[in-house]
RNA sequence: GCAGCUGUGGCGGAAUUGGCAGACGCGCUAGACUUAGGAUCUAGUGUCUACGAUGUGCAGGUUCAAGUCCUGUCAGCUGCACCA
């Protein structure tokens, strides 16, 4: 017997993969289809991380296992490749990004051969390349003829240190997501893509996805459905506002009104208020804060009144102040609140800085004037006209049928979730496919005149005010509009990051159509993705954008089912050995061409998995690395115990079955490292033995297989029965031979263990009970005593109660 | 502050969902083979005042029986952050 070459063994399983292509999934074939997918990765300049093999690996066996299960697999792999640290790169390094892109790209798919996937690498896409973004455009323009694409000038966040507009979910904790420097709020035309509308559809349809359910909780969460009314308010100077409202039910307790400083009504009263400079000044200092500052200063409530005009309750009749704050987010709602500083903690606080009435109407709390009381689900309504006496529960639709009746309100349904932010003033991204003509306005270039290609460039840097880097690019700016055929000037805008990821698995189903993102064919045969598997910090981002935008494909007849993806699940992060996120500067990064070069891929893929929980988070420890590896070696030097004997060795035919039935159900469960266990647990029961047969080990073998390919396959080699590995069938068990025939019972006195006994498997409750009283501990015990109660679990345990 | 997740040996983690807590692996201890051991094999390894008792963040509760269910509480991680 050789030595485990794992060096050897790994590259030459490697080429023949490769040579033999027999992870190519077939298109139109009759077996059943199977989409397993993972998230492609972007190319950065650092290379592969630890963590990019945890999820890769965890469909990779599923996706070999339902290979060996007769299915037509698809799993492919492409590259997520426009974006700003390859951009930043490149304006660094003087070096056009598509050659950055190329070289990254190189690496990881070096890297990603070396672990062994199973990727269908036929079907490789990569999101710059213009035959691909080809179809990014299209679907951008499908969405602007259908009215879901509009640009608008509104305050957005803009990154000073990438001068470039942010989404909210880019901006954390107030700063850059990707470079961390200051956001600040600043006014810009930008590209914005109605999610909005789809935000109703995105709730309900989760109800037929199999996601794991912190994905959809957090999903919901995101796109905040609350329901309340609005309710008109009638001011002194003759205007009306509209708030919103989700406690209604509180209007006879509203003291006073609160607009956010950038409502429009604001601006038209100003000249009309005794206090017009306070009020300006109030204005230009809450313009002045970013919108970190703000929330910063949370506690602390600031204001200005609008001297001059006052709003009337309308169910009171009575005048109450008009205020503007910066707690009150323009974004939100009406951009106005009626304030209820007895239920509602802020409005409260804002209340006591002011020094306003602070009245009562839903009873049962403690003091109002010393505490805000918001419970909803106690509480009688008080001071409140018709709804005295009344639940909160009961006094809402109460009110909201009052409000409709009088025509002063109605019932309204609001989302936190915001449109999307689709441009970004940047070079390494898809050109918008939209040209601007002075007579027809925002007009989209002819669809076969796509791709849309990038201009060539010296530089890279965005313009002086944060223009796009294409504004440089005159000769391509400048073109004919396609309406009028008069003079007209493209956007020079590109979109995300998030464009190019939205709907890269369809294109994996048919990935070198010229004539459409994909074919119908494709479409219905591999639609949707059976499993996909990815980061939890993705669910608000991709997750939702892909939705969104599968589901406006299904409304224009494009994409087949409604939701993207049946099932989804997400993985832990694998952590530094510290315990803490791996990163340079912490400098705990484990470089996964080192350990493979150390230990082989089938180490650390069987590692990745073994680590722990799958979707928990696990600290990274060498040590246990190198026990997967001995592992290894040690189902390797099993071939000194291989005998000629045919089938199972009886005294290990149980073990063998119940291994199979462990390990194939925790593989569908995601159980890897118990999967694994169970498999260390039969080898070690076959050293115990004293020798194995070539089922036997053969067994083993493929069970391991999917998690250690490379080993099992070389093993399979010299004592399998021919052909691949991989393409072998997955092995059955006979469930009648999981069960032992004698089963060690437990037996307790009092719930507490004393004795153990044997009993024949399916023995009778009395037969077991019997037993139980005769064990000589049990006799001791409960000699002299009443027995009150036997309590017998069949296959578990008797528990005797006595007194 | 709100939402979600997690608390089990020296460490990573198991526990068929209410039924033998600590599977499997790491580490550690002792022994064997060795010129040698960061190799391999064998045995042991939750804690304690060790015949016995005790033990899953903490405090109660339900039950014949609780890591698992209920009530309260503390700590850590992640996301959101004045969403009316």
């Amino acid at each position: 017997m050789k030595n485990y070459d794992y060096k050897n063994i790994e590259k030459k399983w490697q080429d023949i993969w490769e040579k033999e292509g027999c992870f190519h999934a077939e298109n139109g074939s009759s077996k059943e289809p199977y989409y397993a997918l993972i998230e492609f990765p972007y190319p950065s300049g650092q290379g592969l991380h630890v963590g990019h093999p945890r999820s890769y690996t965890a469909l990779d066996i599923l996706a070999r296992k339902r290979r060996m299960q007769g299915y037509n697999v698809l799993y492919p792999i492409g590259w997520d490749a426009f974006g700003l640290p390859t951009e930043n790169f490149a304006i660094k390094n003087k070096i056009h990004p598509k050659l950055v892109t190329e070289k990254n790209v190189a690496n990881f798919t070096r890297q990603l051969k070396m672990l062994g996937f199973s990727f269908d690498w036929s079907r490789e896409v990569n999101t710059t390349d213009p035959s691909y973004y080809k179809w990014t455009q299209w679907i951008f323009l499908q969405l602007f003829k259908k009215g879901l694409a509009y640009k608008q000038e509104m305050p957005i966040n803009w990154c000073t240190g990438c001068k470039v507009g942010l989404s909210n979910e880019e901006v954390v904790n107030g700063v850059c997501e990707r470079c961390g420097s200051e956001v600040v709020q600043k006014r810009k035309s930008q590209w914005m893509l109605k999610i909005t509308e789809y935000a109703q559809r995105l709730i309900d349809d989760l109800d037929e996805v199999d996601y794991i359910e912190r994905v959809k909780t957090q999903q919901k969460n995101w796109i905040g459905r609350s329901e309340g009314a609005e309710v008109k308010f009638e001011l002194t100077s003759g205007d009306s506002v509209v708030v919103y409202t989700t406690r209604c039910d509180t209007l006879f307790g509203a003291t006073y009104m609160v607009l956010s400083p950038e409502h429009d009504l604001v601006a038209k009263l100003l000249p009309t208020l005794d206090n017009k400079d306070e009020v300006e000044a109030y204005i230009s200092e809450a313009a002045k804060k970013s919108e970190f500052e703000r929330t910063e200063l949370a506690k602390d409530k600031t204001g200005a009144q609008l001297k001059g005009v006052n709003a009337i309750n309308p169910v009171t009749g009575k005048e109450i102040p008009v205020f503007i704050s910066d707690y009150v987010l323009v974004t939100y709602g009406t951009g106005a609140i009626m304030a209820v500083p007895a239920h509602d903690s802020r409005d409260w606080d804002f209340a006591k800085k002011f020094n306003l009435p602070i009245i009562e109407v839903v009873g049962g709390g403690e003091d109002v004037q010393k505490e805000a009381y918001t419970d909803v689900s106690s509480g009688t309504m008080v001071n409140s006209g018709f709804l005295d006496g009344m639940s909160v529960k009961e006094a809402i639709p109460a009110m909201i049928k009052y409000l409709e009746e009088k025509g002063i309100g109605k019932k309204k349904v609001n989302y936190k979730l915001r449109d999307w932010v689709f441009s970004r003033q940047r070079y390494w991204g898809e050109p918008i496919p939209l040209v601007y003509c002075e007579k027809c306005g925002w007009v989209p270039i002819s669809e076969d005149e796509l791709p849309l290609e990038l201009p060539e460039l010296d530089t890279f840097e965005p313009g002086e005010n944060g223009e796009s880097p294409l504004a440089k690019a005159t000769n391509w700016i400048n073109t004919t509009c396609p309406h009028c055929g008069g003079k007209a000037v493209r956007e020079t805008d590109t979109m995300p990051q998030w464009a190019g990821s939205s709907w890269y698995f369809l294109r994996y189903m048919d990935p070198h159509n010229n004539d459409a993102l994909a074919s119908k064919e494709a479409l219905s045969y591999w639609s949707p993705v059976d499993w996909y598997n990815g980061g939890m910090e993705h669910t608000t981002l991709h997750l939702l954008y892909s939705r969104f935008w599968h589901k406006f494909l299904y409304d224009i007849g494009v994409v087949p089912t409604k939701e993207p993806y049946q099932k989804r699940t997400s993985h832990g992060m694998i952590l530094g050995e510290n315990g803490e996120k791996m990163s340079k500067s912490r400098g705990n990064v484990v470089n996964p061409d080192e350990v493979v070069n150390d230990y082989g891929a089938d180490a650390v893929r069987t590692f990745e998995m073994f680590i722990g929980a799958f979707d928990q988070s696990t600290p990274w420890s060498e040590k246990g690395l190198k026990g997967c590896y001995k592992f290894l070696e040690r189902v390797w030097n099993l071939q000194d115990m291989v005998t000629d004997g045919e089938g199972y060795s009886p005294a290990l035919e149980k073990a063998i079955h119940k291994t199979i039935k462990k390990v194939g159900d925790d593989y569908e469960k995601m159980k890897y490292n118990t999967a694994i266990a169970a498999m260390m647990s039969l080898v070690n029961d076959f050293y115990k033995a004293e020798s194995i047969t070539k089922d036997d080990y053969c067994i083993l073998i493929t069970l391991l297989n999917p998690v250690a390919p490379h080993i099992t396959e070389e093993l399979w080699e010299i004592y399998g029965r021919g052909g691949l590995l991989a393409t072998t069938e997955w092995p059955e068990y006979d469930e009648a031979k999981t069960v032992d025939d004698e089963i060690e019972l437990v037996v307790q006195v009092n719930g507490k263990i004393k004795d153990k006994i044997m009993v024949a498997n399916g023995a009778s409750r009395e037969e077991t009970e019997e037993k139980a009283l005769c064990a000589e501990k049990v006799k001791e015990l409960i000699d002299g005593k009443t027995v009150v109660k036997v309590i017998c679990v069949p296959g578990k345990l008797v528990n005797i109660v006595v007194k």
